[in-house]
DNA sequence: CGCTTCTCCTAACACAGTTAGGATTCTCAT
DNA sequence: ATGAGAATCCTAACTGTGTTAGGAGAAGCG
């Protein structure tokens, strides 16, 4: 039978977490007032403890969905075959996740909430969406760990970068493009020259 | 003739700054608390307040003395004219200095202070140190913005990398020179190419 | 209908940064 | 040396934060 206290339980988990990311954007990651959050959804302060054991309860739901929504975009990321294609589609795909919402970005990869961690539950998910990620790069042909962290180094790199300075301009495309044919052309040489003895 | 006043003053001032870098090491950067730093130099929290005007202008001076640091280093490092042997010094040398003290990086760089921005006064120390930086990379030969774009993304992502990676550990320098050479190859076949026509 | 459980409330606490206002002490020209 | 003036440092108290305690009322289910 249909329980019809944990759906509405959900649905109101829900919605407080929808206003939590309101203030978020609003007042930016550090900015987000339980408060505030509760004057969204028309309820006492305390109220929300029925819901969320702490603020950092909180974060961490949002945390979580966050990586939720990288997973299916990334499932979205269609491939073609062609390896520096590929790479730049993935390339853009990340950037384009991050700058579309930075302060989505700034949560889950920059961790910069004063005292937060992801819990054991929502760091699986983030391992999930970085085990789907380095299984499209394998798919490519990089599998090389250096080369990954030089790749990872660049690609948030380049987000920080494109978030800091004008996100929503469209300069990163072409930035993207060349930073991947950079690191295209590293790896291709490396493996030529046959780094497997 | 000395003034003993404001001799005085500094010599304070200098002291909670010092005082506030201890608890900031200990217990993060937003971790960092009045009463704390109060405790430490054995005042009231209130009495602060005759040095700096707020818990902002503490994060500001901590700030413009990074770039200080950051300035007195970077003039250490010695150049020899070769291009590829510079700029793996130029880079190992910003890389170093993140690693060294991850919490002052994170104040310079990463700017993961709740509402913290740095004064027009301190982000000109800032600026100045970019400045430096620039000129450096300009000796070498790297001029291009778009370049310059890159090699501080990859710059910025191998410290942030390194720092939540293994702090201390050697392992980047390796990673440096790799992503360093892979740099110097672009832009070299970038300059043949003949970019200016 | 009656029992249980959940929801949401008010009151209050601890701990931030910060302000007000007043002793005390230091400095220096007279 | 001494008194005016300024700087230092204190206590008391305010606002806004997350959070806990405890209870009134509604919702759900037999």
């Amino acid at each position: 039978m249909r329980d019809r206290k944990s759906e509405r339980h959900a649905r109101t988990r829900a919605e407080i977490l929808d206003a939590a990311w309101e203030t978020a954007r609003a007042e930016g990651l550090a900015g987000l007032t339980l408060r505030d959050v509760a004057r969204r959804v028309g309820m006492q302060p305390p109220s929300l403890y029925s819901y969320f054991a702490s603020k950092d309860a909180v974060y961490d739901a949002m945390f979580a969905q966050g990586c939720r929504e990288f997973l299916e975009g990334q499932a979205r990321t269609a491939l073609t075959g062609d390896a520096l294609a590929d790479l730049k589609a993935v390339a853009r795909y990340f950037i384009g996740f991050c700058t579309e919402n930075p302060t989505r970005y700034q949560l889950l990869f920059q961790r910069t909430v004063p005292g937060f961690e992801p819990s054991a539950e929502s760091f699986a998910v983030s391992e999930e969406g970085l085990k789907a990620l380095r299984g499209m790069l394998a798919g490519i042909g990089v599998t090389d760990p250096e080369a990954l962290d030089l790749l990872t180094a660049l690609g948030t790199g380049l987000a920080d970068q494109q978030i800091s300075n004008d996100p929503g301009g469209d300069r990163w495309i072409r930035l993207i493009d060349e930073a991947m044919e950079m690191y295209f052309a590293h790896i291709s040489k490396r493996m030529k020259a046959g780094d497997a003895p």
